[in-house]
DNA sequence: GTCTATAATACGATAGAC
DNA sequence: GTCTATCGTATTATAGAC
């Protein structure tokens, strides 16, 4: 059972999230964190010392639910094709999210990336995770040689689409990118 | 002539020209830009009452600089098809920049269109200036109908490579996108 | 028009009572 | 472990001298 202390580390590290997705890393405020995790103002500082420490919690979260994610998909779905496809899934999924705040992980790599060399090395892990996931099922696909290639330009994809469909506000294109990205991975898995 | 406060003027939109880019918007404060532009401190309110109205001068100037060079693309390539090749030469010819600071109007609007409309939507037109000229190329080249459809996945195209080849620091990465998205327009202009 | 001094606020972070 | 009070700094922005 979780203590109080770990609930309320819980509850800051979700409202952090949810801010950093939603109005970026450095739009957002310590005061914007405690309110919406409703926690006493210079509390924050007995769970994280620094705002950078906290974005590292956040990142580590992440990657936790995203590899609890695959690993679902990898129980659910035999095939490499029938995961990619999954992977693919999940951006059409989230269209209203990807509109209003883009990538979660492509947002903040592209902020960060910009003059914090640190902070973006943390959250490259974002990316790191899926590419080495992709990596493994273009691999067993057929495509051992190819595969941390077609892993990124996978990614590119996603990463283009949605950046242009948040621009636009067009769902319409997210899902026509979405249908033309499941025709190449199903023409690569033909031709395998 | 240019009068000593246009001048001036033109200095400080340069200076946040550059930081707007290389620190991010929100990332680059007054002090930043006086500074780099070296300009007295509080004088910078003279030129802009807000760092909005800053941002939609910057935004005014690309504009312009965009606007004159794709007059020149248009006066010293006559096909469709070179000209697009040439719009995907300055995304290879900017590599360095591509790498450490990502796309110029790319990041800027994934920084704004996070939760602030009103400056998304000035900083959209850069996307727009783009949009319509590459949607011409593509009519002319034989597509008049999926002209806007073709432009926008070009634009993509290139977000996700650049954001890829940011986040992974890989330039070869970049090299083999553009040519592969030259492969694509060649093949699209043959089978026009 | 140009510049200095400085206001007013928001920021990340600390000290110390309970 | 929890919380209040507050610090020092950096921020955007203003008032007013020259």
């Amino acid at each position: 059972m979780p203590t109080k202390s770990e609930k309320t580390q819980r509850r800051i590290i979700d409202a952090a999230n949810q801010l950093f997705y939603h109005k970026g890393y450095h739009r957002t405020s310590f005061t914007d964190v405690v309110e919406e995790a409703d926690v006493p103002r210079g509390n924050i500082y007995y769970y994280f010392k620094t705002k950078d420490e906290m974005l590292r919690a956040v990142i580590k979260q992440r990657l936790e639910t995203i590899s609890v994610m695959l690993k679902e998909w990898d129980k659910h779905y035999p095939q490499p094709l029938d995961r990619l496809e999954r992977f693919v899934q999940i951006m059409y999924d989230s269209t209203p999210a990807l509109l209003h705040s883009g990538c979660p992980m492509g947002s903040l790599n592209v902020e960060l990336g910009k003059d914090q060399p640190e902070l973006k090395a943390e959250a490259k892990a974002l990316f790191d995770i899926f590419h080495l996931w992709l990596t493994r099922q273009f691999a067993d696909m057929g495509y051992p040689d190819e595969a941390r290639e077609l892993s990124m330009q996978l990614l590119a994809r996603g990463q283009g689409i949605i950046v242009v469909a948040q621009v636009y506000q067009d769902p319409g294109f997210l899902e026509r990118g979405t249908k033309e990205i499941n025709r190449w991975l199903e023409e690569l898995a033909r031709y395998a």
